[in-house]
DNA sequence: ACGACTTTGTGCATGCGTTCACAAGGGCGT
DNA sequence: ACGCCCTTGTGAACGCATGCACAAAGTCGT
């Protein structure tokens, strides 16, 4: 039955921006509930999650009208509204390839396999990494995957191996039924059509931050030196934009070079 | 809001959403130069990136014309151009404050010290944690955190502590002159203007790839159940909505209570 | 019972980001 | 030297997201 009256919005009516703060919405609503309180502003949420709160409202209108005029949201029944449009009232089972220290770290998350989301295995081509115990499982060994993908149902998978080793992971996974990939790896992963990819990157986030600070710190010096606190300066060679030498062969030592002090993972 | 605004476009017309991918142009042209590749073009260096070839050259063109038409780009060139805009011809010292799982990982991590960060400190307040080593470093006392800031010229700092810490660990971090924040910890950092905050969140990023996957599955199975994998259903109790007992302060405790009516996911 | 007050839900305007399509510009072969 | 061909850089159109401002709607006090 379409519970929605208007345009049929119960499935593809809820804007991509809407989509990636519902789980914060969620959060904020989890940790109002823990502190005994049951009914909930637009106002008063939207800075529990730190955005504004006509933004919040016209998210929450397209998960349908579930506030009351007057009063505001009950925080219990949306908890539930939400979990519910964003798949949390089933229990995902979920693989992660890769057992180093990311993967470690992943599998013992308590926040993981709290709500919504279970481990389902975690998995490692090392064979002495192969066995040891994380957390309540063990780490099996990498030729189980598509085993275990087929008879659990695994549709979410968790890339947390080296660069070099991801895409070939990636394919694997999809080609076992995958559809839903978290990519740790500092790689763009090229994916067929219909599978989903995420990416999480340290590197990049700091890179982000790094400009703004740059920015930040140039604009009080005004136009010359890095931050006030400091930072040794360690600018590397500029590369000359010969006009004539573009196509010279020597291009490619100078930037091996280059990479000799680039450490790759 | 703190956007462009003067016409000075000379070095802070960048927005924000070129900024968030050039670190990742920068990947692609260090995996070029890495391979041999001297000249690259927009369309090359798009696939590589991931992204639309006509949106990379915007994005380039904010930092200057550095193509050359007929040709395209050259590659140690334009990694030097990158990392100047992003800040990363200095070193930035790096701060880390938890090492639990996570602070481990991140500490291991290659790719962090690698261009343009190292890793000033890592810091934990469990005195069985505080002393042992990580990598090179050996976890220090937090009540060293500001210390070390001031000392080194610290502007970034990497919050991996949990959650129920990481709003007081944020404000000693921008008390101690921290401008530049990346959030693991699973909450809404609110932090005083001029603070850039980044999050990094594994149980939001699931939570949207599960948004996704459920609409797939049920587009696939038009509107009855779950995914094909039949992962297990769970239905959580769905909170009947009183229109009386709103302010009633048990709400919170009886999350678990029966559901009254059983909703098909 | 009724009016004043509170808060939701949303129309609308604005600004940003994306994409198309093409002119401008430079290399390369003849 | 000259014109063909390739690729960059960008003007312009379009679509999406954001935030304001307000009417609709429901509650609470009297």
């Amino acid at each position: 039955m379409t519970r929605s009256s208007m345009t049929e919005n119960g499935q593809h009516g809820i804007p991509e921006a809407t989509v990636n703060r519902l789980p914060v919405y969620l959060r904020a609503l989890y940790a109002l509930a823990d502190r005994g309180i049951s009914t909930v502003s637009s106002e008063e949420l939207a800075a529990a999650a730190g955005v504004n709160s006509a933004k919040l409202r016209k998210d929450l209108s397209h998960l349908g009208s579930y506030g009351t005029r007057g009063v505001g949201y009950d925080v219990e029944y949306l908890v539930y509204q939400v979990s519910r449009e964003l798949g949390l009232t089933q229990n995902w089972p979920v693989i992660i390839v890769g057992a180093g220290n990311l993967g470690h770290a992943l599998a013992n998350y308590g926040g993981f396999a709290s709500r919504g989301f279970r481990v389902a295995a975690i998995f490692d081509s090392d064979p002495l990494t192969v066995g040891t115990r994380i957390g309540s499982q063990a780490v099996r060994n990498a030729d189980e995957i598509e085993s275990v993908i087929a008879g659990q149902g695994v549709s979410i998978g968790v890339i947390a191996t080296p660069a070099a080793a991801a895409q070939a992971v990636c394919e694997r996974l999809v080609a076992a039924g995958i559809t839903s990939i978290l990519n740790f790896a500092p790689v763009v992963l090229s994916v067929p059509p219909g599978v989903d990819v995420r990416k999480v990157d340290l590197s990049i986030e700091l890179q982000i931050l790094a400009f703004h600070a740059q920015r930040r710190a140039v604009v009080r010096v005004n136009g010359s030196g890095p931050a006030g606190g400091a930072p040794p300066v360690v600018t590397p060679a500029p590369a000359v934009r010969s006009a004539s030498a573009v196509t010279s062969a020597s291009a490619a030592s100078t930037a091996s070079a280059a990479s000799a002090r680039a450490v790759t993972t």
